[in-house]
DNA sequence: TATGAATGAGATTTCATTCAT
DNA sequence: CATGAATGAAATCTCATTCAT
C-alpha cells in the first residue's frame, strides 16, 4: 500500500528542516478544516477553523495561502485516507460484494463527501500532487470493481465515478444539519444505492458508465 | 388535486388591492430564489437573488423580510408543484414501479433538492400552510409506495422519507455545477437507487424506515 | 473653455434618476480622497478616507469598488481642474512666461501632484474618460508652452511632459510632512525650476523633450 | 575626508567579536532597504527588505528592532555615500558650477532621496552619529555653495537646503517605476533646476532661503 | 546568532438590512 | 410600491513583531 501525499523527501536532500510544531499544525488544520468543510459546507468562515485548529488564523494563512489551497490540500488529505480503505477492503474482504459494501460504507464515514470539491469548476486538475492520489484511488477502486464484475456480483453498466459520484452525494452533510453522525440515514440510503448495483441490473440505465476520468472534465 | 400555497382570498374580504405587478414580482422572485438556493446553497448574497429576479434588492426585502421567510416560501413553491408530480404519475402511470421512477426523476428535475431546507435546525415545520402542504405531498406519497409495496415491486423496508432523502441528495447539485442540466448522471444514480428500492429486498438495512414526520424531528 | 468628466447627460436621456445624495457623496469623497492620497501617499486606510468624507466605508465602495478605480477616478477630477486652471492663464495673462508660471504655482496648490498615479505601471490609460481628459489638458498646456516658445521666452528644447513630470515631483509632499500647506518652499523651487526654463538656454539638457504622451508609456 | 558612520572601535575594547557574516548581513539589508524604501516608499512590508536582502525576517529585526531604526541607519548611509560625492566634485572640479552640476546628478543617482525620511516628523535629530554625519554634509555642501556664489556663477538667494529639498524631490522614483535607471528624464528635470540655480536671478524667490538646519525643524 | 513559524491587531472587502427618494 | 443608496457588522486577508528551534 502506497500513501501518495506523505511524500518522503529523498535522502540527503537540502530541504532546510521541517520543524516540528510547523508540522504538528499543519495536520491539525487540515484535519480541523475537514470536519468544518464536509459539515458546514464551504463558507466556514476561516477564523472558525483556525479556532477549531487551536492555532490563530494568520498561521492559516501561512500554511495555505487561500482558500482554494486548503480545499485542495483536503481533498488530498481525504483522497489519500479513503484509498488506503479500500486497500483494506480489497486485501481482507473475499467475497467481492462484501468488500465494495465495506468500502463504501467506509468511505461515507471517513467523509469523503469532502472530495466533491473536485467537481467544481475552478477546481485544478492539473496539480501533480492531486493527479498522483488520483491515479492510485482509481486504480484501487477500479480493482475493487472489476474484481466484484469478474465475480458476476456487480452489474456491468456502472464504473467507478458512477460509485463515487453517489457516494459523495448520498454522504454529503444534509443542509443545517450539525453534522454527518447526526445523519443516521445515510448508511440506510448508501445501502439501498449498493444494493441497485448489484447484479443482475434491474433496469435499463441512462446515459454511460462515469469513469474516474470523466469527473475532471470541466464540461460535465 | 388541490393546489395549497395559492390560498384564495374569501370572498368579499377587504384586502385591498393584489396589483398584477406585485404579483408577477412576487412569482419572478421566488423561481429566482430556487434556482439560486439550489444551484449555490443558502448562502447566495439576497443582492443576487434579487438581480437574477430582475427586481431591486429592497422589492425582494418587501416580499420576504428575511431570508428564512424567503426559503421558507421557495420550500412551499416546490413542494406544491412536486405534489402535483406525485399526483400526476399516480394518476397517468399504472404499474406502480414505473409511477415511482416517474415520479422520482420529475421530481429530481424539479428541482426537489430544494426542500432540504426543511431538514434544518432553524426551519419552522409549525407554520399551518407548510404543515397543509407536507401533508398533501406525505399523503400522496405514501400512496404512491403503498402502491408499489402493495403490488410487491417494492421492498417493505423503507418508507416515504427514505425517498424523499435520497431524491434530494442525488438530485442536489454537484458544488461547481451551475445547473442541474451540467450533471447528466444525476438520473443514472437515481435509476440505481431506485433498482435497490426494487423488491424482493438484497440486504438487510441499517436503521429504520425513515417517515416523512421522522424529517421534522429537530434531533436527527 | 470645456470641461471634459463632467460630461452631461443628452436631453432626454433614459438614465433613472442620478439622485442628488449621491452625486454629493461622490463628491465628496473624490475632494476627501484627493487630499489624502495626495498628502498620506496611496496607503491611506480607507476607512480613513471615508471618515474624512464623513460617509460609512460601504459606501466608498459602492461609489469605487477598489482603490484602483478610486485613484483613476481622482486623477480625472484633479485633471479636469487643472486644465481649468491653465485655461484661465492663457484667458487672462497677457504675457507668455507670466501666464507658464501663473499655471504652475496654481496647479501646485490645486494639487496637480495627485496626477502622479498616472505614471504608474498599473495604470489604465485606456480609459475613454482618461483620454478625452487628458487631450484636453494635452491640448491646453501645449498651447501655453508653445505661446512661450513663439515669444522667444521659453526655452526650446522642453516639452509639456517636462513641465508635468517636474511640476508633479516638486509639488509631492515630502514624506513625512503633514499637508502641502506645510511645506513653504514649494513655490520656492518651483520658481527656480522655472527660470531653468526660461530663455536662452544655460546648458544642454540631456534627454529629449518629454512629450505629453511619453507619460503613457509603460516603459520609461 | 572623514567616514562617520563606519565608527571604529576604540583600540583596546572588549566587544566580543564582530563576526564576519554578521557585518555582512547588516550591509545587505542596508542595501536592500535603501532601495526598497527609495523605490516603494516607507511602507514596505519588512518581510520584502528581509528577501531582498537575502536574509529570514528575524535577523533583519535583530540588526535593526524597529523600522524607525532601520530607516535612521539608511538616512546615515547614504548620506554619508553623498558627502563623499560632495568632496569629490570640490576636489576635482575646478569650475564652481561644474562642480555643483556633478554633485547634483551623482547624489540623484545615488538615492539621495533616501534622506527624505528626515524630513519626517517623527525622525530623532538628536542623535549624535546623525548629527555629526550631517554636519559634515552641510559643511561640505555650503562649500560647494560658497565657492559657486563667490565666483559669481551661482545666484545668491538660495542655500543648500534648497539644493537638497529639489533634488531629493526631483530624483525620487516616480510612482510605479521600479528603479531610478527607469526614469530617463531625470537627470533632464535637474538640470533645468540647476539652469535657473545659475546667476544671474532671473526671478525673485518666494520664501527665504532654506539652510541645513531649516530641515531639522519639526514645524515646517 | 540566524531563522522559519506564530500571532494579534488592523486593513480591506462583503453583505444583510435599513433609509430616503 | 419600487428602488438605489447607505451602513455597521462580520469576514477575509496582511503585516509588524515575538517566539521557539
Amino acid at each position: 500500500m502506497t500513501r501518495v501525499t506523505a511524500a518522503a523527501p529523498a535522502p540527503g536532500c537540502q530541504v532546510p528542516k521541517p520543524r516540528a510544531d510547523a508540522v504538528r499544525n499543519r495536520e491539525r488544520i487540515l484535519a480541523a478544516a475537514r470536519e468544518m468543510l464536509v459539515e458546514h459546507g464551504a463558507h466556514v468562515p476561516f477564523d472558525e477553523i483556525a479556532r477549531r485548529a487551536g492555532v490563530g488564523n494568520a498561521t492559516l494563512y501561512r500554511h495555505f495561502p487561500d482558500r482554494v489551497t486548503l480545499v485542495h490540500q483536503v481533498v488530498l488529505y481525504v483522497m489519500d485516507r479513503v484509498t488506503a480503505l479500500a486497500e483494506d477492503a480489497l486485501a481482507e474482504e473475499p467475497d467481492a460484494f462484501a468488500a465494495l459494501c465495506r468500502f463504501a460504507h467506509a468511505a461515507a464515514d471517513e467523509r469523503i463527501g469532502a472530495l466533491c470539491p473536485m467537481l467544481s469548476d475552478d477546481f485544478d486538475h492539473e496539480d501533480p500532487e492531486l493527479l498522483a492520489a488520483s491515479a492510485a484511488l482509481n486504480e484501487v477502486s477500479e480493482r475493487l470493481m472489476a474484481t466484484g464484475q469478474q465475480a458476476g456480483v456487480l452489474r456491468a453498466d456502472v464504473a467507478v465515478g458512477d460509485l463515487m459520484i453517489a457516494l459523495s452525494q448520498l454522504s454529503r452533510p444534509l443542509p443545517g444539519t450539525a453534522c454527518l453522525d447526526a445523519a443516521p440515514f445515510v448508511h440506510r440510503h448508501l445501502q439501498l444505492f449498493l444494493d441497485g448495483l448489484r447484479a443482475p441490473a434491474r433496469s435499463e440505465l441512462p446515459g454511460a458508465p462515469v469513469t474516474f476520468d470523466d469527473l475532471k472534465q470541466k464540461t460535465m
